[in-house]
DNA sequence: TTGCACTATGTCGAAAATCGTATTATAGTA
DNA sequence: TACTATAATACGATTTTCGACATAGTGCAA
């Protein structure tokens, strides 16, 4: 059975994308009216692009938490150096981690970048004794305490 | 003129906090009115909290662009090394650099991480040599290239 | 070129959600 | 207990969303 595709025929995004974007990156809340308004085509129109693009993968409304508010008092970067073989078998062990809500494929001395939320320090040095180090394929392994966020930004479409 | 403070009488998220999150987590466009019947309290309960909550910044209800469907093929973590003295002009210029989208304070052989996003290889290597290493007060940087997104949670509230 | 198949956009009315005002409830405090 | 400020509710007017259908546009092949 063939799949169908959406977007067959336009693959790349256009205008009519990117203002979706820009507008929707700031307030993902924001009425497909007023978007339709401003870009000057119909609601339709931006309410069938929006399915697309989430379809696609190019875009996710989502609400950020600030981890800090909710409770996750301690952010780290871990970075782990992890024997070749081993690789896809470390990569599902810490995808199925609930501490770790980041994982990169990277070129470097580590191959693989991580960022863990916990809420105290104590948890992380348990997360790292009891979880972390347990698993075997592991090398080595670099922490990098989060000490304060001092530019974040979601939306970099200009 | 006293400020106001909204949310003065409970100042920590509880479980409608906590519900309104879930649900907004994973999209951030679910109507409040089926939030409301979910948590059993009214919609205008459920608008005046999510408001209350991306006014102190707990939640923000955001478009997030997959970047590399946005034309931004190259990502990387720059580790930054600073002279302490220099350390808020270079925070400043760095701030200011449109590629960089995440700067951080941490502990380590580097204060500052950083994520840079740019359309190529070329473009990296400009923002290096004509901007990055133009910045006084820098003793020191170490580029990872971001070769691939293994795992990536915004909804990491349980 | 013409016609075909498919995708994208537009039209529009019903259903749902949002918004603002006024009212009621609740918690902290004197 | 009464007072004050905040939080939640009730509810109708307005706006938005949704879905079915119609129209337009594009790529492709005869």
């Amino acid at each position: 059975m063939e799949e169908t595709f959406r977007r067959s025929l336009y693959p790349d995004l256009d205008d009519i994308d990117y203002g979706i974007i820009r507008a929707l990156q700031g307030n993902a809340r924001l009425p497909f009216t007023q978007i339709a308004k401003d870009l000057g085509v119909t609601e339709k129109t931006i309410r069938m692009r929006v399915q697309q693009l989430q379809d696609e993968g190019a875009l996710s409304l989502v609400g950020i938490v600030n981890p800090v508010k909710a409770g996750f008092h301690v952010q780290a970067m871990i970075q782990v150096a992890v024997d070749a073989e081993k690789l896809d078998d470390v990569v599902a062990a810490l995808t199925d981690t609930v501490e770790i809500r980041l994982i990169v494929l990277t070129s470097g001395e580590y191959q693989l970048f991580t960022q863990v939320l916990v809420t105290s320090n104590e948890e992380l040095s348990q997360f790292l004794l009891k979880k972390l180090h347990k698993i075997p394929g592991i090398s080595k392994t670099n922490v990098i305490n989060e000490l304060k966020i001092l530019k974040s930004k979601y939306n970099f479409i200009r």
